[in-house]
Parts: structure tokens; sequence; C-alpha cells
DNA sequence: GTTGAAATTAGTACGAA
DNA sequence: TTCGTACTAATTTCAAC
């Protein structure tokens, strides 16, 4: 209330335009796909790869970086090399108004790798990365409950993590079974969306919340899971 | 079934002990550390800043490289200028059993960011990011819902990503507030855990789970949160 | 937007501590 | 192991086209 209601970080509503002050053309997207596969390039051989000279990947390469699309180049690292192989999800429930609260203290809190204002029955997720089960439970209950602004938590542990992409890009689309599926209009729709789309089935319950008492049974068909790489 | 039941991808079970094959001392961790913010560091500045000569910086660094626990490098970028503004968290029940065709179809879909399975009341968390929210709802309910595999979802969307740190590390727990709580176990605890920790608040509810009632209502505090950077 | 040069820097290979 | 130095190869910058 005491300041615009634009939206400011990413992810937010639909005030972003593509390309503000940059004009995101094929060849920007290209050059953003190469290095999100290979940050560690040089601009040489990134020219090579898009098919461009060396002197106009410099100048799109600066102004990619200038214009904020390309915010940092970053290390993909293997956690469990590094001690913290235990990954969780934390869902809270934020007290309204004490929204401000909450974000200063997450910013005190280094293990919380990404946090994310949802829709739905939760206010926020948060992701943890910590060294054993015991150090999430800690964290929930000595740090997170004892934030004034948070209402109540709902943990759950990641058993393995299938997939993670770099950073999708748009031109990905196109390679997924068929066409995109309308033109790409330049912008996004309605912002406040809040809603929580469901697919039930008959052999569930057709109008049940989406199976809110199965909390255990997600760990029989692991194992054939392993084999499918 | 078929095979091993050895841990495979990342943050998956507790069998990942630290250093296979490389000894983890407090060098690498700085190495990684200054990767991790600045992915297109020479090595030569890599190794002024960690505080090594450039030989063992190279040497560092490859090893690292070589052992896989840096599995690459990327660039983040900016996706409202990209035009894939809309992320959307899609909470996915899995038929036992059907997790391999679950996952193979996974791979068919460029827009999925990222995928954990979880414990708790789904089976997998699916992280999506699209250029509008109408692609969104295709997404979920003509392609997720024609998979056998799939038997419900439940969707929600992301309203703004207040947090995203690039890869945390253990030495950052170190510049939280206060001192790690354990002496960092070298090895993690049990693996299929399945709980679902919560932290409840008299003023809520006891037994209530957790507000599936509220869907609306996360928007009010969240203009206060503008002026809290 | 492209090509081709010079200047700088990165990567490699050694011996010594 | 790690460091320091010299050597080679590459990249970046800057010029003209």
């Amino acid at each position: 209330m005491t300041e615009t209601s634009s939206n400011s970080g990413s992810g937010g509503g639909a005030t972003g335009r593509i390309g503000i002050g940059l004009e995101m053309d094929a060849t920007h997207l290209k050059i953003l796909e190469v290095l999100r596969d290979n940050g560690r390039v040089s601009v040489s051989a990134l020219a090579e790869r898009v098919g461009i000279s060396r002197a106009n990947a410099y100048t799109r390469f600066e102004a990619l970086r200038a214009d904020g699309v390309i915010r940092r180049f970053t290390a993909e690292i293997d956690h469990q090399r590094t001690g913290l192989g235990i990954v969780a999800l934390i869902f809270v429930t934020v007290r309204q108004q004490m929204w401000r609260q909450f974000r200063a203290q997450l910013a005190q809190m280094p293990e919380v790798e990404y946090c994310a204002i949802t829709t739905g029955q939760h206010d926020a997720m948060i992701q943890v990365r910590m060294a054993d089960v015991a150090e999430v439970h800690a964290m929930v209950t000595e740090r997170l409950a004892n934030i004034p602004a948070v209402k109540a938590t709902e943990t759950v542990f990641i058993l393995d993590e299938v997939l993670r992409r770099p950073y999708v890009l748009p031109s990905d689309r196109d390679r997924g079974r068929g066409a995109p599926r309308r033109p790409a209009s330049s912008s996004g729709a309605s912002a406040s969306v809040s809603a929580s789309s469901s697919t039930p089935e008959p052999e569930q319950g057709q109008g049940l919340p989406l199976g809110k008492m199965r909390f255990v049974g997600a760990a029989e068909g692991r194992a054939a899971l392993r084999d499918a790489t």
C-alpha cells in the first residue's frame, strides 16, 4: 500500500513485456541457449555456435548482460558431494501484513535455496538444503516457527530430484511434442489468478480434494524408476 | 525392482558420502563458492580470490569438474524478458508402478524446469515456466492429464519468486545467524521419511489441515513486501 | 554486421621448494 | 602437494571494410 503495485521481481504478474530496451530476436535466444548449457564458453566459441561474427557476439553478449536478461553465471553443484544431500520443501502460511518481516527473516537463512509466493493452500514455498533430516526439523521448529510472521508450516521431503533444467527458454517448446499451443502472445494474462486447477479422476473420487488422506504410499513404484535412465 | 536400489540422481536418499574420490577440503569449498557467484571467472582470477597459485587452481578446478562435484556452468536468465514470466507448480499424484512412464513423459516436456519426487500429500512436484496462464492450464489438462501414470494434479501459481540462491553450500550456514546446529555429520539420515511435519497455530484451528479453505487472500500483504529490498 | 590485425590474457609444462 | 616461471595457444579488443 505504501508503494506502487507494479511487479518487481521475476515470476510476478504479467506486466513484464518482452524486451524492455532490448529486442529479443532469434539470435539473442540462441545465445542464451548456448550460455545456459555452457556458461563458460568463450565469446569466440559462442559466436561460432550461434553463427555470427565475434564482434557481434561480444556486442550482444554485453547487451544481454547489461540489460539484465542474463542475471549471472553460476556453477551447478552436486550437493551430495558437498554434504547437503537432504532437500525439503516447507510450505508456509504467512500472517498477512507481516510479509516484510517474513522476507527479512528469509535473508537471514542461508540454507534457503528458493522461496516463492504461491496461490493455493499456502502462501509461500521454501526449498532448503541440509546435511540431514534432523537439521530440517530443527530449522522448521526452532527457526521458522519462531518468526511471528509464520502462522503455520508444512514440510515434505524430496526423495529424488528427477529433473533439473538449467533455465527454460521459449525456444525449448518447439522441441517438445508438437508446436506451442498458441502463437506466443506477446504478454501474459491476468495476474492475481489465485487458481487451483485440478484433474480429478473417477478412480479416486470425483469431488475429493485430491487425496488429502494419502500421506504415505509414494515409495512403492520408485524402484522401477531407477532403470528408466 | 529389476535393478539395484542405489540412489541414482541428486537429492535422493542418503547414500551420498562426502568426497567420493575427492577430498572436499576448505579450499575446494571456497572454489565452489566463487564459481557459484561468478561462473565465468578465469582460473587466474579464481586462484587470486581463493588465495592459491594458478597451477593449483587449475588442478583443483579440473578435479572438481572431472569428479562431478561441478556438474555444469549455466547462465541465470530473467524469464520475464524471454517471455516466460508465468511460473506454476503442479503437484502430481502418480499411479504407482507407472513411475517409469511418468518420467519418460517428463523428458518430452521442455517447459518443465524442475521435477522432484516428494513425500507427503502428493508424489511429485513439477515446476513449469510458460508465457501465460492459459498455457499452464492447457498443459495440465491436455498433456499431463493424458498421461496414464498421472492420477491427479493440483496446480498453484507462483506470484513472486522472492529468493533464488544459485546453489547452497555448506559454508553458507556459518554466515547465517548463529553457528550450525550440529557439527555436520558426515552422512545423511534415513531415506524414506515420508514425513510431514507441521507447526499448527491456535489462531488457525488446531486440527485443521492447514487452511484448506484459504484459496485467496495471499495478496494483501504483498504490497508492503516491495519496499523490503 | 563483418573481417583481420595487435595486445592481452588464458592454459600448459616444467623444475624447485 | 603446492608454488613459481617460462612457453604456447587462445581470446579479446580495436581498427578498417
